[in-house]
DNA sequence: CTATTTATATTGATATATCAATTATATTTG
DNA sequence: CAAATATAATTGATATATCAATATAAATAG
């Protein structure tokens, strides 16, 4: 059984579309803050939207490890894009709340993070992307099977 | 201007679907190999389909930087997967060789990637994946330019 | 109410990602 | 041919990924 070269199947597609992505994210982030990663933007943006919740919801909405973010955190709060403070009520949690720094940051990134979204889609139709979400889930259940 | 949600566009699909399948992935090699990764499985069967590929094209072909190759090779030679010597002709590259091991690993790993893509993939159409495929290679070239 | 189980997060170990700087060798140009 | 340029790979620094083991706190069963 002679197995097909691996570059030549759809799985690979995804797996060089999202790493072409970062690229092009990183580049054009790196334009306008210096100091921040494509992922610590993405956790600082959904910080800013879903305030209150732990680090493992944290984890599930940006598709990460626990342990990863618990280092991206310990990153971020030196780097003070957030605070973290002993949750009142169950200690076994924090309050991660984004800084002054971190929101003004967030006004930096949020038109690069468009255009990039933009530059990356651009061309496809609505129907096109809506396709595409649609297998790519179908992929993600089987996956989780 | 509110940035809509990261986790909701089909870019993080993208990534999201990538994740998931690397995961099923990882889980089921290990079960029949247990000192590899998925990363260097899509290596080992790389450099048995293309002998004489320098590290350059090879990381070009599995999507990786050229330090990742590095690293991962020299993983690889002292883990008895790969034999590297001095390339004859132009001493700034190397010869790259599947060893034995190298060998009986991929016979063994050959079947589960086969299940892993047929997995991720089942309930989609021929059609569908091919869709999915050129969108993808949409947005990579979107991405490059 | 105590013992067990579950949930949240951390830590250690190892692998990979990425950028910038560097080394060594080849190739090209003047 | 010598100098400049280009190519192949390495190295250092830092960030993230993943697994397994652990610590601590909370919830639950008996």
């Amino acid at each position: 059984m002679k197995i097909e070269n691996p570059t030549g199947t759809a799985l690979y597609s995804i797996e060089k579309a999202i790493k072409e992505y970062r690229k092009l994210a990183q580049k054009n982030i790196a334009k306008v803050v210096k100091d921040i990663t494509v992922d610590q933007c993405l956790v600082l943006i959904i910080l800013e939207q879903n305030q209150n919740i732990s680090q493992n919801e944290l984890a599930n909405l940006v598709f990460k490890d626990n342990a990863s973010i618990t280092r991206m955190i310990e990153l971020m709060v030196k780097n003070d894009y957030l605070t973290r403070t002993i949750h009142s009520e169950d200690r076994r949690k924090f309050n991660l709340v984004v800084t002054e720094k971190g929101l003004k940051t967030i006004k930096l990134i949020e038109p690069v993070v468009q255009h990039n979204r933009e530059k990356a889609l651009h061309g496809l139709s609505l129907n096109e992307i809506a396709l595409l979400d649609q297998t790519l889930h179908k992929i993600i259940q089987n996956c989780k099977k």
